[in-house]
DNA sequence: CTACTTTGTTGTCAATGACTACATTGCCTT
DNA sequence: AAGGCAATGTAGTCATTGACAACAAAGTAG
């Protein structure tokens, strides 16, 4: 029996990663402090020394959640090809995360969180958002899309695609595959965006 | 002091209506089978005689909630206008119901459910889609929109319009307003399943 | 060496979901 | 009308959990 020393050492790092583990597994309601204390061999009241409470090590989950996420996206709208590609690797990027970690999507936009992460979460969470925003300008500016207001043109894809994401995620996409949504999904919008401005007509 | 009598009488409801209430109140998570039991005055125990478990009674509250949904997406798409107004309309319908209740919606497309009553509420929730394909055929008979698979355009609207009512239940919709986001996105959709259709740009 | 901070331990409390044994009611059959 | 019986409600119990407080150990700065 090797002794423990009574400091671990990285205990912050070591309680997020396996209670990201653990919501893949059993759900973010599955998810107690105590038998995450027990899988890292610290007792019941350790991990308040980093957590005030349970909340708080969900919010620090969802926030490397998103940053995790941004590195994908941003990846794909830095990948080759012309605009159109792109806009469709974006896409994807944004589903397989979710795919990958369906658990951890739904922590991600979890409406409840402290009033003090919020703001930071808030605000990375939006990062991908304005990924798909530059690129409409790009285009817009390319003329490859019709002019039209960029900010509601990437909230658009944001929200299709964040819907394709959740679906896949929770598996209620039932006769198709995960890509052929995503490339249904693109298509359509960009179809749209080519278009007309679709949301100057409104009357 | 009323005598209370030894049997409720519509228990089963009376804890389903409160449950819906108290969903929109605190949460899912907030909801208790105690504190419910106590706010219909009724001891601890009596809800499991309705309810096998907290789960199955969540699973209640979302077959309901679908119920509910289906019907005013019906009564959307019967409404009258052209095809492009009730298409519209559906959206708006859907995102209309998520907006006034969000709790409720996180429950009725919540991924762990008890598998025997997965079955019913998938075939239910699945009744809306169904709508909006309804629609695409009509719209693809009347020449209105491009032909392609209808299963697959309405489950891109679906997928897109389901994003929208989510992120709308969830009050990640900052700088728009939920009927704009509905406008914005329905637009788009309807704009890239006419893209190709000479006879549609005329409305 | 001593005081202070950080980190982890231990003990405790109320709330909860689930379970069991039992009591009451009212319908159904005879 | 009487007895049986399922449905419904009551009361008590148990393990688990999140939160909290008091204490202990390890590092650190003066």
């Amino acid at each position: 029996m090797t002794v423990q020393p009574y400091h671990h050492g990285n205990l912050r790092e070591a309680l997020l990663e396996r209670a990201m583990e653990t919501i893949e597994e059993v759900g973010v309601d599955g998810l107690s402090l105590r038998q995450l204390a027990r899988d890292v061999n610290v007792s019941h009241g350790a991990p308040a020394k980093h957590f005030r409470d349970k909340q708080a090590l969900i919010d620090a989950l969802a926030l490397a959640g998103f940053e995790s996420m941004n590195g994908l996206i941003r990846a794909a709208s830095a990948s080759d090809g012309d605009l159109r590609d792109r806009f469709v690797s974006v896409g994807k990027a944004y589903v397989d995360f979710a795919v990958a970690h369906p658990a951890l999507l739904t922590v991600m936009y979890s409406t409840k969180h402290h009033p003090d992460s919020s703001t930071e979460l808030r605000s990375t969470g939006e990062q991908g958002i304005l990924v798909a925003q530059a690129m409409i300008i790009e285009a817009q500016e390319a003329g490859i899309i019709a002019a039209g207001d960029p900010q509601t043109l990437a909230m658009v894809c944001f929200v299709s695609l964040h819907g394709a994401a959740l679906l896949a995620a929770g598996k209620h996409l039932d006769g198709a595959t995960v890509e052929d949504v995503v490339i249904a999904t693109t298509d359509t919008l960009w179809a749209g965006m080519t278009a007309g401005v679709p949301a100057a007509q409104a009357s």
